[in-house]
DNA sequence: GTGGTCTAGACCACT
DNA sequence: GTGGTCTAGACCACC
């Protein structure tokens, strides 16, 4: 996995690999048991502070996404839904209305944000059947 | 407008006090020209330092979603883009994937996705015309 | 003379007030002994406090470019250039700086910033000869 | 870089700082990438409170000056001219008009405000080219 | 009444 | 070390 930091941004560096590490998940380009750069290897590359790439490794560990083995490294984590369907779903619409209140704000049209949403949601790895199936979904 | 801030969140107060005021404006609940409670009066009300609310308006005045005129009160400015078509295709793009990647993660299908985003997207005030039109949405 | 404020401004109104008298005064557009409007007449027309109005008058008559004649109305007054030259040369050199550090912000080249100086300057009524003649300008 | 302030003025001390920066910038005196003192620092130097300082930095960082990156320091930002040609435009006729107003009421003549003016632009550090080129200025 | 500025001093987050 | 946030309380400018 390719990282990349930006020094100058507001948002802190570790939260932008953390962030980098989630949206690759996401996408599907990094899998579970794969294997992500050392702390070392990953300081000397971006030119940052090894400090910084621990913090971002050991937040993404305490959030369930990573595994770290000590003297093996660093990997991906098998997915594990433990939240409720209620936080799942409130965290859906807070995602949401977000988004949308950038998109209003920037002046588009519902057509252009239903459109580009169209393009963009196809590069996502969508689970095939949520955990906790809602209601809309009954079993066949 | 009714306001609300959660002291213990780790985002600051005066962001989660923004947050609110562009996604009000977002849904359409308040209007350009329209006045904000005073610094002071919110300030009582949610048991803050008047600083913190003074920092959020000012933020957003530099934003341009606000007016502040001294001896009068804060107002809801009028829209203005004034940003590239480019840039702002950016930030959607940006802004969709942020919320795809969170939606990914909580483990939602796709359909469910689009569901709640159907519900989510009709409370929101969008532009019925794009200030930059873009070739995709020709007039009837 | 015809007065106008934009209440959203950052810059007060009864300073916007004064800044289109010196202005409108430098453009030859109003001559000393001409009358400006009364501080009612005025406060009525732009839909301002009458205490702004006044202010800016008291102001610019402490400034002694106006003089109030109770009872008579507000007149331009005479001009009279009470500073030294040392002084008011100071003053031109910190006007223009601050004019070209705000020009090279903007990106302007050279060449631009003297056109577009050479053609607004052709508006603005100077003197013909300085009050305190600088060494550069000997007598005949 | 060397800052100085004054407490009486009426301008606010934060402002002051800003307008040094922004000068020492249009004169080239200090270089994208360079850094400035720190908050803490600069605040023991001139006698004031951090927070003023911050204030300066933070309104510069927000006009896209400067780069603050928390934990190293605050930075001179890479140019960025995002206003379009017309916006351009109107300022710089704007600001050139304050100052013609200003040179005026000091009493100058023509002559004297063009021989002074030609003295200080030589030393600011003015774009070769223009980033939207006026076609007033044709490549030879 | 309104917002704007500044101080003093605290605590936290980032590198 | 760095900057960011928040509080408490003061004084001023504007309307």
């Amino acid at each position: 996995m390719k990282f990349q930091c930006d020094t100058a941004a507001r948002v802190p560096i570790y939260r932008q690999l953390m962030d980098q590490v989630r949206e690759a998940m996401a996408r599907g380009r990094i899998q579970p048991g794969e294997r992500l750069p050392s702390v070392r290897q990953l300081a000397r590359e971006l030119v940052v502070n090894p400090n910084t790439i621990a913090k971002a490794y050991s937040e993404l560990e305490r959030a369930g996404v990573l595994n770290t083995r000590p003297g093996m490294g660093v990997f991906i984590a098998p997915p594990q839904a433990s939240l409720t369907l209620e936080v799942r779903r409130e965290r859906l619409i807070k995602a949401i209305n977000v988004c949308l209140t950038e998109a209003v704000h920037l002046g588009f049209t519902t057509e252009e944000v239903a459109t580009t949403l169209t393009q963009q949601i196809e590069q996502f790895q969508f689970a095939t059947a949520s955990p906790n199936p809602s209601p809309k979904t009954p079993a066949p």
